[in-house]
DNA sequence: TATCAAGTATCGCATAGCGATAAAAGTATG
DNA sequence: CATACTTTTATCGCTATGCGATACTTGATA
């Protein structure tokens, strides 16, 4: 098959536009989204005219920047909507905080980042906001160093290329060596902790959710304020829950263990 | 401006395959998204092969048939987190939603449908599933019609062109003029009631909720089991309280009653 | 085994989409 | 208010991109 004639370059670069827009905290000009895509005014111009046409993108009259439309939300809205993953993991994962009264998540890895899928808060006071739809940098999350940690030896390679790494707390890992062997301690043990590498004041266990392939599309984690829980309790009773909580999510996906 | 030269015909194809897909309840395959599509297999061949390679769509590999793919669950989730209107709404529907101890609902019109744009549910058990993303036609609906009587006329008429009437319950409303009568009773009183016309047990009341500009873009609505609350309770009380909170949202998003 | 349908692959073609550029509009400054 | 600069809007020649028709392969069924 010839790939590069099936490809349509016009489709792609109306996507990307789209998916910037979407993880941008403000509107964006025509000038600011041709500088950030790489493309021309004019080519930006054409795509930004048929998402307005189509209603995927709304504009303001006076400033002239771009926001996403009514049409992307409901796209949005269907998307979440359907998402096997998320409609499977939620009662698990209410089921588990319910147990140990503790805040419950999931998430994916997109590039270098998770982005938060589902949320199961309790009451606790946790010092960062996060919501559905949140994003955060792998290295020093629980989930993003579970999701990692069984990526193909060459996208993980890709993927250590695009990092860069930023002290957040004293814990935090800042080198490539760093992750490399924590991320080998993940496998070996089949979880993984963040310890006060993110945020002072919380530590959080996660497990990987494998789907009916056996490859990890998701990480299950119970995140923890520091004061309450040493971190011995967390890589022993609640790694635990974790676990069995990645492997019910994992079941009912469809994953099972003796067949890999 | 020569706009049918800046309309990209192949990005306009191919968000509608996304939306197509992310709004259908199984997977599609190739042949089945050409027909409903009304393109050529070997166009769509390319539109999913273009698609697939970006991560929005992903194939089972026995079945053929298409699914959505984890760059479309990035994308929905980045949509809706950023969404204005849903975080604005939120605190205020959650007022409202304690202050009554009634399910509260905020829903956005798609052609002929409501989309659920959030829903703050209590514990009372209420006979349909619905949850955020969920569609229902607007006509049977208290949001549905609060949106619908606020439309420019020609957008209006083109919507009843497209309006199919199914008697769900015996208060079904069945036709254009008994409709058109419903929402100049919606325009005259400022808010739409539903009387048990979707489902029998079910009634609820909707006011609409305004842009800076004075468009309505949204509609919340107070749900309630028949059998608690009288018509004549939801028409007074509980409409007032939903005009109070789509004004309240109505205020944070811009809109001056003044100004229009 | 024959038939039919779905999926995959090819290719000629012309117009769809591109980018360079000009013109208009908006903003900032002295 | 004039000028300079920036952004947005509009135009147009050009070519390669995207199209659809079609052929080929694969899979299912009677």
């Amino acid at each position: 098959m010839e790939t590069t004639r099936h490809f349509i370059e016009s489709l792609s670069r109306g996507m990307n536009l789209l998916s910037t827009l979407s993880e941008s905290f403000q509107p964006l000009s025509l000038t600011e989204l041709a500088r950030q895509l790489s493309l021309s005014k004019s080519t930006v111009q054409r795509l930004t005219y048929t998402l307005l046409r189509l209603g995927y993108l709304d504009r303001d009259k006076e400033t002239k920047k771009f926001h996403l439309g009514q049409r992307a939300m409901v796209l949005g809205l269907s998307i979440v909507r359907h998402s096997d993953l998320r409609k499977v993991a939620f009662p698990h994962l209410e089921k588990t905080s319910k147990e140990i009264g503790e805040t419950v998540n999931l998430a994916i890895l997109d590039g270098t980042e998770i982005v938060y899928v589902e949320r199961i808060k309790t009451q606790q006071i946790l010092n960062i906001n996060l919501e559905v739809g949140s994003r955060l940098p792998a290295y020093c999350t629980s989930m993003g160093k579970a999701l990692l940690a069984f990526l193909p030896e060459k996208q993980l390679g890709e993927l250590f290329r695009k990092m860069t790494f930023k002290p957040y707390t004293s814990n935090t890992l800042l080198s490539k060596e760093a992750l490399k062997r924590e991320l080998e301690e993940v496998r070996r043990r089949g979880f993984a902790t963040n310890n006060e590498e993110l945020s002072n004041g919380l530590r959080s266990v996660a497990a990987p959710v494998r789907d009916a392939s056996g490859k990890v599309i998701a990480a299950v984690n119970i995140a923890v304020p520091s004061s309450r829980v040493q971190l011995k309790r967390l890589e022993t009773v609640l790694a635990r829950k974790a676990l069995e909580t990645a492997d019910r999510i994992s079941f009912t996906l469809g994953y099972r263990k003796e067949a890999s």
